[in-house]
DNA sequence: AGACTGATGTCAGAATCTGTCATCACGGTA
DNA sequence: TACCGTGATGACAGATTCTGACATCAGTCT
């Protein structure tokens, strides 16, 4: 069931809420735990109940994304190279990003500051880790499936750059099969 | 001059040895900047004037490293395609490594810490944003530059991979080059 | 001699993060 | 109805990281 409690539900989101308003006015270090809670409605001990620290509360949908990405792949045509496999799940996983205008506030916070642009790239290692992990199940050998997946979701990041880019209409899907023919140009022999 | 003062020389070198010998010993959790300081026989004020926090002292190196790069791609024939700049960059700087026994023990501390791997992602980025800038300063434009570094360095965590793996002999340079087939096998249409 | 410099020490304090126990509405059960 | 768990939250104490401000003090320069 949907115990509504006696509490102010989506504790979780509130949290979020704040910490992005609260960034955006005055910046990421310039704002503390205990003032993110405060504006939720709750107290920094509950912050850290939900998120392991404070950064990760910028984090939350990643676990998301990496799950729909391991679904992908899982569904990819197994008879593609490898280094297909993966764009396409990543193709498929950027059906999440529909948010364009929110996706580039939360760029401008995280890469204005190093600690969160440090979190965003274990992110983004723990994506190709997963990937990594995918293609080994499905019988591709090392190094080839981390090979694949690093350069996978290197051609992700330029995809998603371009897709929070000002002015930047076309959808992921496309970006991301650009940026693969570009990356395949920059590796040929 | 080098006026050997009246402070025992060379602190960032103690405080270095002095943590790595107690993160080895109890832990990097385990072990406080108070800790490493007395070790060194200096005060935990003057750590954090060496190192900017905890993590930084086993990534003083690092800059090192960058540097070394950065020359070596400005002397790297401008003939050859981008990828194989950075290749041959990454080669050049792999002199560096010498003491396979030492990267070894500071792998395994550092991949056993979150906090420490997300640190190395962010010197392995710095390493890729830079050797980009160097690429776009030889009239490389993006997004090639990006997706050639980005790939070189994915090259590079591979072959550093391979060199540090129990039982490996061959030298870093042939390492990179068995990385770098395998990645055109892994990217090639 | 006296001023200056630079690495270090001392101290206070803010912020992050953790452990522990208390509270208290809700839901089920006797 | 009365009782009892359960789970989210609060309250509080404390360890650790990191910063700012000021003091110290051997050596150097003039």
């Amino acid at each position: 069931m949907r115990p509504v409690g006696r509490w102010q539900p989506g504790a979780a989101g509130r949290l979020q809420r704040a910490a992005m308003e609260l960034f955006v006015e005055r910046g990421y270090d310039q704002t503390t735990v205990a003032e993110i809670a405060e504006r939720a409605e709750l107290t920094e001990r509950t912050f850290f109940r939900y998120y392991a620290d404070k950064r990760e509360v910028l984090f939350a949908g990643s676990s998301l994304l990496q799950d729909a990405l391991v679904a992908a792949l899982r569904e990819a045509d197994e008879g593609l190279p490898p280094i297909e496999q993966v764009v396409v799940a990543l193709e498929a996983a950027g059906e999440l990003f529909i948010d364009r205008h929110h996706a580039r506030r939360r760029h401008v916070v995280i890469s204005a500051h190093a600690e969160l642009r440090e979190r965003e790239l274990l992110k983004m290692a723990a994506l190709s880790a997963a990937l990594a992990d995918g293609l080994r199940a499905r019988g591709v050998s090392e190094p080839t499936a981390t090979l694949s997946a690093e350069a996978g979701v290197a051609v992700f990041k330029v995809a998603f750059e371009r897709w929070i880019a000002p002015k930047e209409t076309r959808d992921f899907r496309a970006l991301m099969r650009e940026s693969l023919g570009d990356l395949r140009v920059a590796t040929a022999r």
